[in-house]
DNA sequence: TGTACATCAGTGAACGCGCGTTCACTGATGTAC
DNA sequence: TGTACATCAGTGAACGCGCGTTCACTGATGTAC
């Protein structure tokens, strides 16, 4: 089972003895983001989460200065656990391996069982929630989900030129769309899979991704 | 310039002479269709659309029971558009080869074409939008959603059994998955082109597809 | 160890605004005889 | 060709509800001396 410490660090584990502010903080993100994906932002009320949250509103304003507050504390703590999440996957799979292209399709396996366990806590629908009402937020929002979309490229980017310069493919390959294509891939198959009721879908984009990563780089696609 | 007769095909060139109520009616379809892919459905509001389209709310109310139905409405609306988009461009690609593979490739290329200079009319991008609030519309809803999306799945999946008669892949390959693909991409793409704020990710991620087609069922792919 | 003060983590009541929706009415256009 | 009536495509005013936000206050916990 090669999955399960990759499983794990979805949920970061952090057990410090956080004070009962933080933890309450930390209760009404989950609520919070639970509930933008399942209904997107503007219509997740300050209501209902204070409700399921058990205290009142004015308490949580005493935790957010305002709606928006919420958003970014929301976006924020997202594109953090996806990078812890990404570092660990990625960290896993380069152990097994020293080769870039191997430890590449292996990452591309964990990440994609990984994809069919955790529908909710996924990287791509929480990008595809605030994107799609993009307008509702105020500008250092937006940037801030182009940046961490941004740091995903680069960071798949510089993977895939390490595969390229180890295993040149035969045919001019738009390596930027590749990197991209992780996320686009989770983004849209979260979707998918949302409107379909079907989990598996994302998981078997990206092992379909991954078997044309290897036929690129492989040695079907070489001279 | 062989886009421009698909390209006219997005927008059904319906001259009717419809009625005074009919155009109206479509008029605030068109600017809600607008304001949903930018906003999203909820933070999209009646007012706004009303004084957009130059009538009263009332207005509205005459061409619309709630506004759950202006939802059905407008998805009942992006499906057929969807339909007839798709078979314009099919029917165009298959008139140029009788190859299933490679009318399918040529498909694949006028499509990421299209994607290029049609960010708004775009099949994922409303899909994304109403699969994104989920929980805010009623049952039929989603059930609609889910039956165009099986449609498009069909549609491919037809088209490429028919390749993979006639070019067996070597590798086994989840045929499915690939019917599903150009809709995740152009959903997932839509998600990264807006948040990017760069039109042209979505045609680069189907020219990748369509190169993974190529090397699935080419020469390459095979025995 | 006890007291004074400060900070933390909220409560409770009230606010005004905008939203979706209703309802009685209307002027323009279409149809029957 | 004129009149009576019906339908179409709306208007205008009002509704109540729920939303995000504010503000004065509070009981529990932590810190200084």
């Amino acid at each position: 089972m090669p999955t399960d410490v990759a499983t794990k660090t979805v949920l970061p584990v952090q057990s410090e003895p956080r004070s009962k502010g933080e933890r309450t903080r930390e209760r009404i993100l989950d609520i919070a983001f639970e509930s933008v994906i399942r209904k997107g932002f503007a219509a997740t009320s300050i209501e209902e989460l204070v409700e399921a949250a058990g205290i009142t509103k004015s308490g949580f304003f005493y935790h957010f200065r305002d709606k928006n507050d919420l958003a970014r504390q929301l976006l924020e703590r997202h594109q953090s656990d996806n990078e812890q999440f990404l570092d660990a996957l990625a960290a896993r799979a380069r152990e097994l391996s020293d080769d870039p292209l191997h430890s590449f399709l292996v990452f591309l396996k964990l990440y994609a069982e990984d994809m069919r366990d955790h529908l909710t806590n996924m990287p791509g629908c929480f990008i595809a929630a605030v994107t799609s009402q993009d307008q509702s937020f105020d500008r250092e929002m937006m940037q801030m989900n182009a940046a961490g979309i941004l740091a995903w490229r680069a960071r798949f980017l510089a993977w895939l030129e390490d595969i390229a310069a180890a295993y040149p493919p035969r045919r001019e390959v738009d390596l930027t769309a590749m990197a991209d294509a992780v996320l686009t891939l989770s983004s849209g198959g979260v979707t998918f899979a949302k409107a379909l009721r079907d989990a598996d879908c994302i998981a078997r984009q990206v092992l379909l991704f991954r078997e044309s990563v290897r036929l690129i780089f492989g040695p079907e696609g070489r001279a």
